[in-house]
DNA sequence: GGGGCCTTTTGTAACGTTCCATTTTGGAAT
DNA sequence: ATTCCAAAATGGAACGTTACAAAAGGCCCC
């Protein structure tokens, strides 16, 4: 009877006996149209199951209902919690999310912008790899909001949301020279992201208010589960093991943990290890990890609300915001004991 | 110059000197146009930097670029895997993804079928809660492609990608009987999901098939780390433990070790522990997870190539694909020792 | 030079909405 | 009754693109 096709706006007019336009009103503007019509367009709208196209409001209305995240590395399971939270917060606001992972790939950030770009997204949740992209001399040069994750700007160029892990890096150290550690190693690469550099800040920040008589040392490896691994076996070659660990992220707390219980080093009675994010299920390891708690799941939250009101608002002076990491000490760490 | 709005094809065609016709040929049948042309127009799109509005191109063409994924719970890796392969091989093909959780929740599966619905996907990729949604009377009544993962239907009513979970459950449990183990305990909820109920299925086939003397059982536990710890404690109450478990899932595995070696239970000395699933760490744990490899990742590759598959050639006999896992053999299982 | 035919280019009408200016409606006030 | 006014409803144009039919251009052959 229709032919076959999805029924427009004009079919549901007719079928309740109104113009195109009023049905467009009790679509958007409902306290426009008076209750008796309301009630029948709404039931019209009901028998032909109709269902608005998202795209002819967006070319009509200039106004789109997407929005662009996009994440750095989708196997790491921290960006899941940090899409997570902002899924939840969005899709209670009828928003629909395009999310892509950029994978550390300039190229790869490249082609999501622009699919964003095609879109018209209405606004884009990012963290960046290479955060110039947005910026040109501390202004913003995207078209539309834009809100950092896990990231800041120098003058605040662009609201973000991010993780003081400056104060995260020295709980943690500040706990194992509590704990008594005097031969610590920092495994991570500070260069791969401001947030790892952060971290090795907070450390060194302990370690120099801590007192003299302190060995520390960074040994650089990538932040994944096989950079741990790789990173305890260097480790290992050596004459002496330092006395603790700390993991610039969860991940290769997992993989050194492992290779070193490998070889029959026990964990935390030989070696203390501290672990930076908490995932999941990093109080499930065994021993169960000693690290940092990053608050993920909110960062992601936060950062679509901020998103949605500088949207809603444009003049809204939203500003950045940081959350505050937490020491969660479990098991992996304890007082040095006698060495091997 | 241009107002600040963005520039259309009318202003590329302008300064190319063509027409706007001959902009969307170079676009979309860059074969049709003179390289003469082509070229001026190419050049124009450079300088004005020009990007299509997809809305306009989708209203107007009636094909969408864009691809829904449902899922069924983010907080599961194995799902982080399959939208990653799913990602992978669409992004290529230059498909926009909109990703959903349903969350097992049928009130949020319908959410995302009307958002799907209103941006008019061109073709739909799920893991089905509830199957009969998609169905009616073994015919699928979306009006758009749709390919199942990681489940089947009856007469192949719906093109699908899934695991060969029996013979999956056959090989895990085959194990366990070649290392001697005569009492075993199945943790999941078989209710929760077909492919649990398949794992479960070839568990016991397995059993039928290795004679008499066998002591098996089924402890229902929710399909995650906390329902793991739970079936634990449930186990340790009893008298005796079982020589040997076997996890629906990896996350339940991880939750039962970790209340097992919590309370001295040695693993695998005392207790042998499989999982299923095989997530990216599960070869870090302590000790290293014996679990049968399920292929997420190619399942959704697979799952991509199959729906583009069915949208290019709508009359393409495409025939569901059954994916073969694989038992991975590591540490946290061995032969049953003397009970404690 | 003209006719036929294939290739390239173009003008114009949609696609399904929402915006806006205008008309109609229905009371309240005179 | 008539006038006035706000509220409600409408008609028609526009959003940026592609489809389609029709026009123009090129080429070859007679």
């Amino acid at each position: 009877m229709n032919n076959g096709r999805r029924p427009t706006v004009r079919d549901v007019a007719r079928e309740a006996g109104v113009s195109p336009a009023t049905v467009s009103n009790v679509l958007n503007y409902p306290h426009r149209v008076k209750p008796a019509k309301l009630a029948a367009v709404q039931d019209a709208i009901q028998k032909l199951d109709y269902v608005p196209s998202e795209s002819a409001r967006h070319l009509r209305s200039g106004r789109s209902h997407t929005i662009g995240l996009l994440l750095l590395d989708a196997w790491n399971p921290s960006f899941g919690d940090m899409a997570r939270g902002v899924e939840d917060v969005l899709t209670q606001d009828n928003w629909t999310l395009i999310i892509g992972n950029s994978d550390r790939s300039v190229e790869r950030e490249k082609t999501y912008l622009s699919v964003f770009e095609e879109r018209q997204v209405a606004g884009i949740i990012f963290v960046p790899k290479d955060p110039s992209k947005f910026t040109n001399g501390n202004v913003l040069v995207s078209p539309v909001p834009v809100v950092a994750m896990d990231a800041t700007f120098p003058q605040d160029a662009i609201p973000s949301v991010s993780i003081d892990d400056v104060a995260g890096g020295e709980s943690a150290m500040q706990h194992l020279l509590d704990l008594g550690h005097r031969d610590v190693v920092f495994i991570g690469d500070p260069a791969e992201a401001d947030p790892i550099q952060d971290r090795l800040d907070g450390v060194k920040r302990a370690i120099n208010s801590g007192g003299a008589g302190i060995n520390f040392e960074v040994v650089k490896s990538p932040l994944s589960i096989e950079g741990g691994v790789q990173a305890a076996e260097g480790l290992l070659k050596r004459k002496e093991l330092p006395t603790a660990i700390i993991a610039a992220i969860d991940l290769i707390a997992l993989g050194a943990i492992q290779k070193f219980q490998n070889v029959g080093v026990k964990i935390p009675e030989q070696l203390s290890i501290c672990g930076y994010d908490d995932m999941s299920f990093s109080s499930r390891l065994a021993p169960p990890l000693t690290t940092v708690h990053r608050p993920h799941y909110d960062m992601g939250r936060v950062a679509a609300q901020l998103l949605t009101a500088v949207i809603n608002d444009p003049d809204s002076q939203t500003a950045s915001q940081r959350l505050v990491p937490s020491l969660a000490i479990r098991s992996s760490t304890r007082k040095p004991g006698s060495r091997g």
